[in-house]
DNA sequence: CTGTAGATAAACAGCA
DNA sequence: ATGCTGTTTATCTACA
């Protein structure tokens, strides 16, 4: 049984779900899993991404003498190198995943291998700087870890279930337990590598744990934290399957992703001097900047993008990335408007993926604050936030608001105050905010008109069931986007972050829906992200399926309280 | 060009 | 006095 042969995500899946394999049994498989599955993606990720840029240059040198065709090309590169973006990304927080979990370790002789030849010319920088410490964490980990493996998963997986795994360590916490105090710097907080503290769960002040995020002066304190918060107990352990769940979403996601981009350099390949693609990037942009970003796809706005609204490129490497053409670095104040909802992610893996990504880097997300800040109010249990709360709720969800607390706490206030949707509703212990859904829905009537019927449907329905389902339900309808049942309701989360993103889709939506969406031939925006399917049965295997029960319980187990310290920003963020 | 919507900034009042 | 909460106004930008 642990041969180590990738298996298929059903059969993982399955073999979550049945749990007949111990924890520790199965963490061991995930990592075996995730091992190979990593190097190969790796590999030929690439590969890929070489030919690519090959591909570039050329295009780039022809497109040069051709202006009317310069501009097709160009924009199908913008597109292309979004995706290309997309998965850097997608190989970094996949690592950063497996890494930050101790999930990953990678055997000292391997990894180099297929990296060396490439990283003269063509790897991106921080993924090498990636590699080096992901090979020296594991180094470093096997050396200290082995000598006092304290009460830890590690332990207990190592010797009762799988005595043989030498090359896989999974160990989330062997080097705190451990009082090593000097840990590798890690990728995952820029802003901290300098410090002499440095620890995967451990950044900007607070507990990286998975939905811990508990304030922690320094690092000895966290170190205490960790060990009295996130012993081996039910609940880490149920965390710590959590975590597999999101690197394995990632890796689905990851799979998909490449996929898309193998498709594209078929089709760049073989079309891109044809001069057929005229419509195309209409096509092009909206397919693909709907799975993803690039506001510099629509060739209007040229150098302006202000910041990379959706783009999952997280701002944590030094260097920029090398097919970034423009500065796609900036995190700052900006404006986002509608066209960002045409980057909004569909995909109830996307989701997945950028939750955890909008988690962990400080990326704008690509909503409103209205929405969010609905979100924030239909995600809690009663349907009702404190102002508090709702701020608690931004800083937990999204990185980008654990700073600039000034700004976007007086937007919050604003927004509730100025939009009719928010209404608040004195209670015991104070004030909170509730949701008329009615109402805001109403705030862009016009916008669905592509669909009249729709939104009738849409706003009997909804009527008043709970709002959380209302809100999925109406999205669902509006964009006939399916909607994965099980995953959305299964976790609270996902759902509502899903529903928040289809609500943002709205207006793109519609937009495509009632121009263009049998324009394009073979594949409209809406076909483009996923079959038209309406609940129920999680759909294609690879999409929606998996025990996120298990994400439920143990996001929202019964004494894991985040609203306890969300202070503004860990006092000292003053970076920049 | 105009209207609308969202983001941001800021002034201000009420309250604990 | 101070900080939080909530309201309101103004300005700017993007977009249809």
């Amino acid at each position: 049984m642990m041969t180590p042969q990738v298996i298929t995500p059903q059969q993982m899946q399955q073999i979550l779900q049945q749990q007949v394999l111990s924890p520790q049994q199965l963490q061991v498989l995930l990592q075996q899993q995730q091992a190979l599955m990593l190097q190969q993606q790796l590999q030929e990720f690439y590969k890929k991404q070489q030919e690519q840029l090959q591909l570039q240059l050329l295009q780039q040198q022809h497109a040069g003498k051709q202006p009317k065709e310069q501009q097709q090309v160009a924009t199908q590169q913008l597109a292309f190198q979004q995706q290309l973006l997309q998965m850097q990304q997608l190989q970094q927080q996949h690592l950063l995943s497996l890494q930050r979990q101790g999930l990953l370790t990678i055997q000292p002789g391997q990894p180099a291998l297929p990296l060396q030849p490439l990283a003269q010319g063509m790897i991106p920088t921080e993924l090498q700087q990636l590699w080096k410490e992901v090979t020296s964490a594991h180094t470093a980990e096997e050396t200290t870890g082995n000598n006092h493996s304290s009460l830890d998963l590690t332990t207990t997986c190592v010797s009762s279930s799988a005595p043989s795994k030498t090359s896989l360590i999974m160990n989330p916490h062997a080097s705190t337990n451990g009082q090593l105090s000097v840990h590798t710097p890690k990728r995952e907080s820029l802003s901290h590598e300098e410090h002499p503290h440095s620890h995967p769960l451990y950044g900007h002040g607070v507990c990286k744990w998975p939905g811990c995020e508990a304030v922690c002066e320094d690092f000895q304190s966290f170190l205490k934290h960790l060990n009295s918060e996130h012993a081996l107990d039910d609940r880490s352990t149920a965390q710590c399957r959590v975590q597999m769940q999101v690197v394995q979403q990632l890796e689905l996601q990851l799979a998909k992703d490449k996929e898309r981009l193998q498709a594209m350099m078929t089709h760049l390949h073989v079309k891109s001097t044809e001069p057929k693609a005229a419509p195309q990037p209409l096509n092009l942009v909206s397919s693909v900047t709907l799975s993803k970003s690039a506001s510099e796809a629509s060739p209007q706005s040229l150098p302006h993008t202000p910041t990379t609204p959706t783009a999952p490129i997280t701002p944590v490497t030094q260097g920029p990335s090398v097919i970034t053409t423009t500065s796609m670095h900036t995190v700052g104040p900006i404006r986002r408007r509608y066209s960002d909802k045409y980057n909004v992610p569909i995909s109830s893996a996307d989701i997945a993926q950028n939750q955890e990504f909008y988690k962990n880097a400080e990326v704008r997300p690509p909503f409103t604050y209205a929405s969010l800040i609905r979100q924030a109010i239909l995600e809690s249990p009663e349907k009702q936030l404190t102002l508090n709360e709702i701020y608690n709720w931004f800083t937990r969800m999204f990185a980008y608001f654990r700073r600039n607390a000034a700004t976007w706490k007086n937007a919050v206030r604003h927004n509730l105050s100025l939009h009719k949707c928010f209404v608040r509703v004195e209670n015991v212990k104070g004030a909170v905010w509730t949701v008329d859904e009615v109402e805001f829905q109403k705030r862009r009537p016009q916008k669905i008109s592509g669909n009249p019927s729709l939104i009738k449907n849409m706003q009997s329905s909804h009527a008043y069931c709970t709002p959380l389902n209302a809100a999925l339900q109406a999205s669902m309808a509006e964009n006939s986007i399916p909607l994965y049942t099980t995953a959305s309701m299964g976790n609270p989360t996902l759902g509502n972050l899903a529903s928040a993103i289809r609500e943002e889709l709205n207006g793109a939506m519609e937009h495509t829906n009632s121009n263009e969406s049998d324009s394009s031939p073979g594949r409209s925006p809406m076909q483009a992200v996923h079959p038209v399917h309406v609940k129920e049965e999680p759909l294609d295997p690879e999409e929606a399926e998996g025990p996120l029960s298990l994400v439920t319980t143990a996001n929202h187990s019964p004494d894991f309280d985040h609203d306890r310290d969300y202070e503004d920003e860990p006092v000292n963020e003053d970076m920049e």
